[in-house]
DNA sequence: TCAGAAACTATAACCACTATAGATTCAGAT
DNA sequence: ATCTGAATCTATAGTGGTTATAGTTTCTGA
């Protein structure tokens, strides 16, 4: 068993990139509604068939990894964070140094960020992806509190905070409403009572 | 101007039940999946262009109203709570009446609910609902505690308080979990700092 | 070297949805 | 009462995403 991948599993990897690549690439120059599948799948040189056979989730999930990279992120802030930090203060830095909140990007990544946030069936399916996190984060969450993971507390927690990118990531100054998220998640809503 | 509905209008009405109600029986009997428009617009006697004139959302929306009686219903349970009671007191109570979290629904509306709390399609779209009552929501909040709609904070705790039905609507016991949710949105997440 | 799995292809179909143009029905003003 | 224009409905034909099928090529492991 070689340690490097076989020819045809490179192969594999390098058709689904190339059919990345050509959809984030036609999506930039005629915006998501403006390139049909048979385009990309011309630009990547495969048939339409082809296409979906690397991309089940249709469209959308083009310009998308399958998600498993910011599971494992999000599980590692939580677990690895240093002494005397809070579970949530370990999550608005982890969240915070990735996609809408922070320019701190090549000029690619850039550009393929705002086309994600300015097309509704891109933030759609951005947000799919993060949410389908919740069992694991969940699960992280849990460990450290010492509760249950399937506590509902613990699964709404770990949900509001995968929301906040789409909630948050279209404010004009998405690092201050991330903050400000956070704050309520850390002191919740304070009472209000109507005056008697 | 008649106080009564013109002739035009109530057959509009009349047409946009029927779809309603042949949509309705038809996804009962053979599943969401298991239906096509054609179908629909067939049972209810209307051209297939006819049923897009009346729903333009599309097949998830046959079965369900604008959304615009939730939204009064939210608002107006903020505004006109009583004396001496808290805004989620208020929201927790309002929706602690509705959708999924109530049995006391004639068997029809309780059939309808089951049918989408088990089809994603449907879940999904009911989410939609929820949260374009967002703004309006976010508006009776902030009138409520002297902040401005446009805060932050004001707007994720009305998306918060949106997304609950989407998050505890399929738990084993919704009403326990909207009560442990709308608590985590009082009063936050307890800190749990790692052991130094 | 051989067998089987996996990937790719062309083709055809299904379905949600839209566009168009024309027919019918109704509402409101004259 | 009648006329005009708008709303509604219709059939038809298309677009585009997605899946199914069946057959071909390409790689892998025995």
């Amino acid at each position: 068993m070689p340690t490097t991948m076989g020819r045809r599993e490179r192969k594999k990897a390098q058709t689904r990139q190339a059919l990345s690549e050509a959809a984030l690439r036609l999506f930039s120059e005629h915006g998501y509604d403006g390139v049909t599948v048979a385009q990309i799948a011309d630009e990547a040189d495969v048939s339409i068939a082809t296409l979906f056979a690397h991309v089940p989730d249709g469209k959308e999930a083009l310009i998308f990894d399958d998600g498993a990279e910011r599971r494992l992120w999000l599980v590692a802030a939580v677990r690895d964070r240093p002494p005397g930090q809070s579970v949530l203060e370990a999550l608005r830095r982890c969240m915070a140094a990735r996609g809408p909140f922070t320019n701190d990007l090549p000029p690619e990544l850039r550009s393929k960020r705002d086309l994600i946030v300015s097309t509704p069936a891109l933030r759609e399916y951005s947000r799919k992806l993060w949410i389908a996190s919740e069992g694991s984060l969940a699960e992280a969450i849990a460990a450290e509190s010492g509760r249950d993971s399937s506590d509902m507390t613990v699964r709404a927690l770990a949900r509001y905070v995968l929301e906040i990118p789409e909630l948050a990531g279209t404010e004009p100054d998405p690092l201050a409403a991330l903050n400000a998220i956070f704050d309520l998640l850390g002191s919740g809503w304070p009472e209000s009572p109507k005056q008697a």
